[in-house]
Order: structure tokens, then sequence, then C-alpha cells
DNA sequence: GTTTTGCACTCTTAGGTAGAGAGTGCTAAA
DNA sequence: TTTAGCACTCTCTACCTAAGAGTGCAAAAC
């Protein structure tokens, strides 16, 4: 934790305020006021000393006060300074660590583990979780069948990455037979497996043109049936994000009008602009944290974003993350989305 | 519309009144009181003839007042008379219409389509969607493939009512090649295509008993791995009923408390109650509604369910409907949920 | 017998006032 | 530099009041 350029304005003393400041309001909610303040420092200051400083945290934009005879309150930026170079992160109860451990345990599906990742940093956290599925940018082929179903349709099974199966049914102009499909595929894995999906994509257009002439009927056969198996791209209507526990962010009191909170939901599920948010944690060094208006946008005025990439032989696959209030217990909801990430690496890597 | 007993214990004038009360009571949302309902019927009563009216009707317990100073408002009771023998249902504006039939056409996939409907749903009601998915309960074989993996693990496919594709990874004791896993499968789909899984997963069992002697190796291999792809009832852990929407729910007034509402969503996310309610629902004929405590379930004790069944040539295959407030425009919401349902069938059946 | 009028009564809502409580900023003293 | 003292501001709550809406009932009118 290095000090920041406001960290280093600040003597000792005023950070220290600062500090259990922000924490007392984190406790309770309540803005902090200088009789509380004094109490709870062990400084043996008065009331009205600590009033000068606190003027003076307001002057450098660390707080704010609700109204002139509230106590105070930490900006976006006084959580930041908090987060940054004050913030002590709680060892994890082992209790907890097990309840991470054990949702994130037992195989299943792929997509199974996932959601039960996000269900769990929701539970574990009492705030919202979320979780962006890894991106397969590189979708490599490893094997293609046909199956014939009714008239006229087959069944395209695309195995990708060597964990993914792709099913999809697609209309040709003849009958086939399954021992025409049997050739078709042995052909089309000699030809293209181990290669790129879009690489395939281009390479068959390539391939027709050569073909035009030599026409061998089951080469026009695996044209047809390859050019319509791979054109589908349907990486795009993806479900990328997975959310949970967006009701718990009803009881938060911070969040509770009800506008905003609808608003708050409605970006949830339009997953757009958390996308992106969470896209910018992606290249980030383990937790990277939006607090309040940090993050860009308006919906998330009130909320703090705690993220972490998750990895598995040091790739990065995806971020995943809490949802809350600004005002959420930071020395706790870091090092569970830290480990929840890791745990989830760890978990995917077992099951190579 | 057959008068029911209630409403054949009323006179003409009593229903009229009540009809007009109910109508306007839907349309502002506050409680009528004699005044108002004077002047909207076109009877010329007084008011205070139409107290005397409005007070049997509390005695029959179809209206009631939410305290002594404001006018009257429907019981669920009333609800009831309400919509089973004076509603008038609308006939819809063929801009809805449009809308509907635009929003569910375009294929696309299965799932897509089935969440396309929800959405359409409670975009065009502006309440809360609800799809249940078909309950596959017969699940016809059709088609088994194997797709050998990495080392040990065995990529099953399972095409099922001619629609459906399951993928399970098994992992088996030792590698098979591929001609061993082509052989098998060849093997397995004579035997068993056309019949039921759960049949299927008992006869394994029996002809495991009758081979346990003969034992080719060919057969060992099939029983080994086709104990394991048929073993996994992955039936179970289905999403079977998807929402969209709920947020519409945070407009409305009459279920604005915060508490309430985060019960609701929650009962949402387990979705098991939902479940149950659409599954009675499974076999009325045609649209079936459940007016506010009338579900049994507490959480929706201010809320009304539309539901309709969709079906594709004669068979039902799922329900689906709309949630929203005891107090909606029953005679907008009916004919939508019932044109939704008829054209969500007849997609279905479209694409076969 | 039904409908209406008149009236007293109840309950909610909005607005206004007052006092308590919390906290501040400033000034002057320590 | 810190503290004490003090006037000031703002919120919150309680309480009151008046207005408004609607009721129920009894007696009169149709």
């Amino acid at each position: 934790m290095v000090a920041s350029t406001e960290s280093s304005q600040l003597n000792e003393r005023s950070l220290h305020l600062f500090k259990i400041l922000v924490e007392h309001f984190i406790d309770d909610g309540q803005p902090v006021g200088s009789r509380t303040l004094a109490k709870d420092s062990d400084l043996n200051l008065s009331p009205a000393t600590i009033r000068n400083v606190m003027a003076d945290l307001e002057d450098l934009g660390l707080l704010q006060s609700p109204h002139t005879s509230a106590g105070r309150v930490p900006t976006a930026k006084g959580y930041r300074l908090f987060v940054d170079s004050l913030l002590r992160v709680h060892d994890l109860q082992s209790k907890e660590v097990e309840t991470i451990a054990r949702g994130l345990q037992h195989g299943g599906d792929f997509s199974d583990l996932m959601a039960r990742t996000s269900n769990m940093l929701s539970d574990v956290t009492k705030l919202a979780g979320v979780v962006m599925l890894p991106r397969t940018k590189k979708s490599i082929l490893q094997h293609i069948e046909f199956v014939a179903l009714s008239s006229n349709r087959i069944l395209v099974i695309l195995i990708v990455n060597d964990k993914e199966i792709q099913n999809r049914i697609i209309n040709t102009g003849k009958d086939y037979s399954a021992a025409e499909l049997q050739e078709v595929s042995n052909y089309l894995n000699e030809l293209f497996a181990g290669k790129d999906l879009t690489e395939i994509r281009k390479s068959i257009v390539d391939e027709m043109e050569k073909m035009k002439n030599k026409v061998n009927e089951m080469m026009q056969t695996a044209i047809e049936v390859a050019q319509q198996a791979f054109n589908s791209d349907d990486d795009s209507g993806k479900e990328d994000l997975l959310f949970s526990g967006h009701t718990n962010l009803m009881d938060v009191a911070d969040l509770c009008d009800l506008e905003r909170l609808k608003k708050l939901f409605e970006t949830f599920n339009q997953k757009r602009d958390i996308l992106h948010l969470l896209e910018q944690a992606i290249n980030a060094e383990g937790i990277q944290i939006f607090i309040g208006e940090e993050s860009g946008y308006d919906v998330l005025d009130n909320c703090s974003v705690v993220t972490s990439p998750y990895e598995v032989d040091g790739q990065i696959l995806g971020v995943l993350g809490v949802i809350g209030p600004t005002r959420m217990q930071y020395n706790r909801i870091i090092p569970i989305v830290d480990i929840t990430a890791k745990m989830l690496g760890s978990a995917l890597n077992s099951r190579n």
C-alpha cells in the first residue's frame, strides 16, 4: 500500500482520523460528527480540533456533509484514498474460505460452475455477484461430427477448445445418408481439426473456388455442408455475464430509492454497461475497484464494483466481482473476491 | 360468459355498478366512492343509493374499503366475479398483434425463441413475463453418438425428441478408439433408437446381467459406455422457467413496498413456487387466471397471474403468462397472453 | 318500498409550528 | 496549536389543525 498524492499532503494524524471516520461510517452508515470521532479515536483531542481537521479533509474533497448539521461522509475520492492507502484487509475467516471452497468444488457442468460462482459471491457478500464468462476469442476446432435428422436436416456438432460443444442444425438441399456424412466429417476433420474457426470459415471460401472444377460428388457435399456448418456465427449472441443476488441490494439502506434501484436492475439486465466495465478490469493485475462515479456510469453512482480477473495457467479467462453500495465492507469484500477468483481459476484448471 | 353464483344473487343494477366500479378502479387505482360512481354510471342515482348498493356488495365480499373514509376497492373475490362474468375483452389493436408477431417470427434457436417470447410478454404488457419451457417428460432417443476427446474422456451426444440435443462428457476406465466407439454407437442406436430414456436406463441394467457371461469385448465396451452415457439424469437441474421484465413491477404503485417486492423477486429467482403455479395451469383449456390470494402463495397476495398453455399439434407443451398487480388491465392482458400462446404454438410448429 | 336528503362521524392528508438533538463554524482564550 | 464557548443551522419528530373525502343512519320524499 503506497501512499498516494493525497495522503502525502496530509499529516499522520489527519490520515488516522480519516481512516477511523471511514471505518465508522462503513460500520453504521450514519454521518460521523466531530464528537463521535473524538471519542472513537484514541488521540484525546477535543471535538473542536477534530472539526478543524475535518474541515481540511473536506477542502481536499475527501469528505462531504449531507447538510450543515450532519456529520461527514466520505466522497468517492475519499473512499479511493481509503482503499488505496489506508485499508488493511482482513484475513478471511476459515469458515468463509471453506464456504467458498465448498461452493466451487464438485465439478458439474462448466456453465454450472460459473453459475455457482456467481451465486456464491452474492451469498457470501450479501451483495450482487457477477461473473463474466470467458471470451473464447480463439475457437480451435477439435472435431466435427454430423448426424442426419429428419429429411434435409443435419445436426452439426462442433467440439471446440477441447471443452466446448456447439450444436447447430442446418437445412440442406438434399438428403444425405449417414455414410455420406461420415465420409464428409472424416474429410473435414482431417482438413480442419486444430485450426481456428474464423480461419476455417475463410478457407472454405477459398477451397470452394479451387474445387469448383474437379467436382467429385463427395467434395460437393462436403462443401455445401461445411459452408453452412461453419457459417453461423453464434458467438455473438452469447450470454457472457452471469448475475446473481441482485435482490440483496434491496436491503441496502444506501440504495433504497426505488427509482434508482430500478435503473440499476435494468442496467444489470442489459448487461452491456457492466460488461464494458468488467472489460476494463480484465487486464488489471488482481483486484480492481470502481468506486461510485469513477465507473463513469450514472446508475453506479452510489455503487462500488470490486473485480478480479480469474485465470488458468497464467492466462486470464474472464473477470468476476461484486457490486454493492460505495459504503461496503471493503476489508471483507476484497479478499472474498480475490480468493474466489483464485479458487475459480484452480477449479477450472483441475477439470482441465 | 356465464353468470356465476354471485352474480345471480345480484340484480342487474348492482352488477352494472360493480362492473363500473372495478373498471374505474383498474383505471386510476384510487378507491371509488359513491359520489364518483354515481357520476360515472349513467343511472342517475344519488350517491346515497349507490352507497346502499356498495354496502351490499361489501357484505357479499366483493368489495372492501381500505379505511372508513376511503372509497371501495374490489377484493380478490370481486375481481374473480369481474373476470368471469363481467369482463368484456378488448380486441387487440392490430399494432400490438403485429408487435407480438414480429417478436415471435425469425427463427433463431429454440431457447432463443422462448426467451424472446418472455421478453415480448413483458414488453407489451409492461409487467413481468414468464414462460415455462416444455417438459419433455417423454424423452425419445433418436440417436446416440460418441466422440473421443482427450485421454479417457468421451463426449456423448444424445439426440432426443428429434429436436433436443444433450451433451455429456464421461470418463472411462480405458481409452477407446474412434472405431470402437463407432461400433458401440451403431450397436446402441440399433438397440435403443426410438425408445424412452428412462426405459433405456432400465434395460441397460437388464442387458448387463444377460451379457455378463457371453463377454464379447465390444459388448463390454458398449455396456461400460452406455451405462454412463444414460445414467446422468440431467433433466432435473434443467432451467425450465424464463422470467423477464420483473423491473416493470417496480413501477407499479400497488406493489411499491420494497419489502414485498424483494420477496416477490426472490420467489421469481427460486422459480419453484411459480413453477408449481404454472403447472396447475397446464391442463386448463386456454386462459387461466390466479387472482391475488387465490394462488395460495403469500408473496402473490397483491398479484394476479394470467396464464395460457401453448401447444403444437394439439399437444400442450408448456405454459406462459404474465405476472402483475391484481389491479391490472385484464381486458388487455388476457388477449395478449392468449394470442402470444397461440402464436408461440404456431411458431414452434412451423419450425417443426 | 325505494330513493333521496341531511347530518354527524371517521379517517386520511397536507401543512404548520415548536422543540429537541446533532453538528457546525468562528472567535477568543489557554 | 489546541480548546472552550457560543451562536447558528439544519433535520427530525411530535403534535395540532383544517380540509377533504367518504361513510352510515334516520327521517323525509317519491
